[in-house]
DNA sequence: GGATCGATCGGCT
DNA sequence: GCCGATCGATCCG
């Protein structure tokens, strides 16, 4: 299977966010593959969007999100949870998706332990949830998902065919009414790891 | 099943 | 000081 790429990531956000789904995002544990297909994604795009961390503009915190295309963005919420991003678009524009549910795919007896025997629906459904079953923190803040010996990429699976797509507001969001109203989620209709 | 609320702490508005 | 792109426990029905 073929790793993705540069040019995948460095496309429009809103794009990159829609063909995130039914890709397959791999962990690489020692000599194990921990991985799930993208199920559910939001969008973050550009100083502008009030709903985006870079909306007070560039911070320590939120600094590879105005990196290259294809790196990491993980941040701390809430004092406790990580979360994964991929930086989108172009070099010194702050874009992301937020990478917010997986389908398990390989190693779900690893990520069940790593969530605290929790499995089913609790094992992927939610970006810090994700982020615990794959043991994915704030080391990865700033990784190129692109490297060829990254243990961390996105690898191309099967997609979902635009009759799958549900589009609707991100979840959880404060901001103006442009950020609460604009439908950038994406999710796979039906699919049970969809958070919520 | 859905709603509500406390946990817990780094970065900043 | 304050608050958050959340989770999990607990309550109610």
């Amino acid at each position: 299977m073929d790793h993705l790429g540069r040019d995948f990531f460095s496309r429009d956000t809103l794009t990159v966010a829609r063909e995130l789904l039914g890709q397959r995002l791999v962990r690489v544990l020692g000599d194990r593959r921990l991985s799930g297909r993208i199920v559910e994604v939001e969008a973050y795009v550009g100083e502008g969007d009030q709903a985006c961390h870079a909306r007070c503009g560039r911070t320590a915190r939120n600094a590879a999100m105005y990196g290259p295309p294809g790196h990491a963005y993980v941040y701390l919420i809430y004092g406790m949870h990580n979360c994964l991003n991929v930086v989108t678009g172009r070099e010194g524009f702050p874009a992301a998706v937020l990478v917010r549910a997986l389908e398990p795919v390989e190693g779900i007896a690893v990520m069940r332990e790593k969530r605290g025997g929790r499995g089913g629906s609790e094992l992927t459904s939610g970006p810090a949830r994700l982020c615990q079953a794959l043991e994915i923190d704030r080391r990865f803040d700033g990784v190129d998902l692109c490297e060829v010996d990254s243990v961390l990429f996105v690898e191309r699976d099967t997609g979902v065919p635009g009759e799958q797509v549900v589009k609707g507001p991100r979840i959880g969001v404060r901001g103006d009414e442009e950020a609460l109203s604009a439908p950038w989620r994406f999710c796979v209709r039906g699919n049970r790891f969809v958070s919520r």
